[in-house]
DNA sequence: AATACGAATGTGCACGTGCACATTCGTATT
DNA sequence: AATACGAATGTGCACGTGCACATTCGTATT
């Protein structure tokens, strides 16, 4: 069972190393009968190159630069650090460097600049989380021209460039089965709250909504009550806008939390009380929102896996960039339905 | 940002790279201010050895062996294949070989057998899925005797070995949850089904139910009724126990199937036709359940990960043995709840 | 002072590959 | 026939490490 090596292919083939070299790399002139008798020897031998002798022979380091909001302002980005932290300790022996370039998520121009500053310094790879749609399509653009392999995490946005991560009209589905699970009676309301940047510029977060009424729409009456509520750090304006929401003729019993901030609005909804208990599903493992699901303010949290998303976004690009391995396929990763009994083996290790 | 190497270290200390060599691996004897200046070279240049370097260097084959049944006869066991594969890929470079074990799930002979094979030849490491008890922990033993790295998968038992699996307990318990979303009504009853070899030599299965009763017994009714079928691959069989079961006085609301073979009893309810919907709980995502959940005659599928427990296991091992990482951790995986509106993202891929 | 001996230290090669540079060889040109 | 030149092929070194073997050096023994 002993490997076999390029010395192997050229003993076989009655030449040197270095021929067998420029047939597998295809550069150079090489006779036609000589080329073929490598070929063969390759194919007989089964020769297959070790990765491990290449990587240290090239001495090469790959750079990859990862562009996302600035994980100290919005803790959902630490699980995307994370991620790439975790890409990163696997490929570091290969040559590759992760340069981070981290943006404010409420100014297009901090975005803009990272951008520059990311696009000035060259790499042979980025990782994008696409935040204000028309800035990013213009770097999309620049990226398309320059040809650099890229993946987009989190925000899909029509493109050639791949996206990694959640299907999110698909969440807005599963949202839907599990109020179904949740809510014995057919004809009630659901309030649906984006806590953030109105979701009329988040295409990910329309989808949602698009997905939760296409499930529950058709055959059940549920009716869907939207609100967005763009100062969710301020508590009183939470809490008065919902409070509109929850009263005002409404009664819904489901609420839908179409991002990973649910944290911000189960204070108000203990402040509020409302006359029937709520059905609270929400996004991702944020410790605030993992406390919440245990004291049951919160029923079920849809894990939109990040840290999975980032890891194989890092991952994918490496196998193109430096494996040749190009796999530049869109990929909807698994979501978790979270639930108090099942919560505690979604820990760092496993997510 | 250039690679600190023992070369490095060497010139700092002002010795030869053998000498640093001796210190970083133990062997041979060394001055004791040189061990002292070489050590705070190491620390203070922030020296990593190159494993791909180390690999290349040391050109060793490390053997693993798995041990498993026979994966023609359960489908269940392939996903255990496949995430052997998984973790096969990842580290054939570093001098890995997999060298796989089946036997007959129905024969402890050809068990011992198989045991007697893998323990023939030596082997680094070891993953293990102990089928049979008093069997299993003679193995176990006997590894325990020649300090083998081993990891059990998909069965927990009583021992030192480190287990790679689903906590069986905590699997019942999500059951219980998902039962109590199912099922408006508090008193019901829940039919425990095991298909396949008696439900009280496998401690894990035992341990599900124990989980179940647990979560639904306290605060509230639902009554607990059990039955084996040992002779699941006939279908009359089945279908005449079943019946048995869901009439004869009971009425039951709930089925949990508590192993993967829930693709077994369907067919058996679909003739039956029990008086009130059945709400089936079961595990794992076999081609066959996945259409029953797709066609709502099972509602929930709790899937254990096995494709990740295998390769985890295998990873762990080569952490260990060929690393010098040692985790001997006995580790739960997650497990995921499966409906209809999210089960086409657990593709193969990503379970 | 010569010798022996073990502790301490140094050197050279191998792992398999990529790549720069060197060499060979055949044919066209003078 | 000598020369030139480009195509085809070969060689040597580097990547960083581990390990076997070689060398140096100090001290005890004669």
């Amino acid at each position: 069972m002993k490997r076999v090596t390029i010395k192997d292919i050229a003993e076989h083939a009655q030449v040197s190393r270095g021929t067998v070299d420029r047939v597998l790399h295809g550069r150079g002139k090489v006779a036609p009968d000589v080329e073929k008798a490598i070929r063969s020897a390759i194919k007989d031998l089964g020769y297959r190159p070790n990765i491990i002798a290449r990587t240290l022979a090239q001495n090469r380091v790959y750079k990859i630069s990862v562009l996302i909001p600035e994980p100290t302002q919005d803790p959902f980005w630490q699980f995307t650090v994370r991620g790439v932290e975790r890409a990163r300790a696997q490929v570091a022996d290969y040559g590759v460097r992760i340069q981070p370039y981290y943006f404010d998520v409420r100014s297009p121009e901090s975005y803009v600049s990272q951008v520059g500053q990311m696009m000035d310094e060259d790499s042979e790879g980025i990782v994008l989380a696409a935040e204000f749609y028309q800035e990013s399509m213009s770097l999309l653009r620049l990226i398309e021209q320059r040809d650099i392999p890229t993946r987009l995490v989190n925000t899909e946005l029509q493109s050639s460039v791949p996206f990694i991560g959640p299907n999110s009209f698909q969440a807005g589905r599963l949202a839907g089965q599990l109020f179904d699970m949740l809510i014995p009676q057919l004809d009630s309301q659901i309030a649906v709250v984006t806590l953030g940047p109105s979701s009329l510029n988040a295409h990910h977060i329309v989808s949602k909504v698009e997905g939760l009424s296409a499930y529950l729409g058709p055959d059940r009456a549920h009716q869907i009550i939207q609100l967005d509520i763009e100062e969710f750090e301020n508590q009183n304006y939470v809490e008065s806008a919902m409070r509109e929401l929850l009263n005002s003729g409404n009664t819904p019993l489901g609420l839908f939390i179409t991002n990973s901030r649910s944290y911000y609005a189960i204070p108000a909804i203990q402040n509020i009380r409302p006359p029937r208990p709520l059905n609270v599903i929400g996004f991702d493992l944020l410790t605030k929102n993992i406390e919440y699901l245990k004291s049951g303010d919160i029923d079920v949290l849809i894990n939109q896996n990040p840290i999975q998303q980032a890891e194989l976004a890092v991952l994918r690009l490496v196998d193109e960039i430096v494996f040749k391995k190009v796999d530049r396929r869109t990929t909807y990763l698994p979501m978790d339905v979270i639930l108090r009994e099942n919560v505690d083996f979604y820990n760092e290790d496993f997510r």
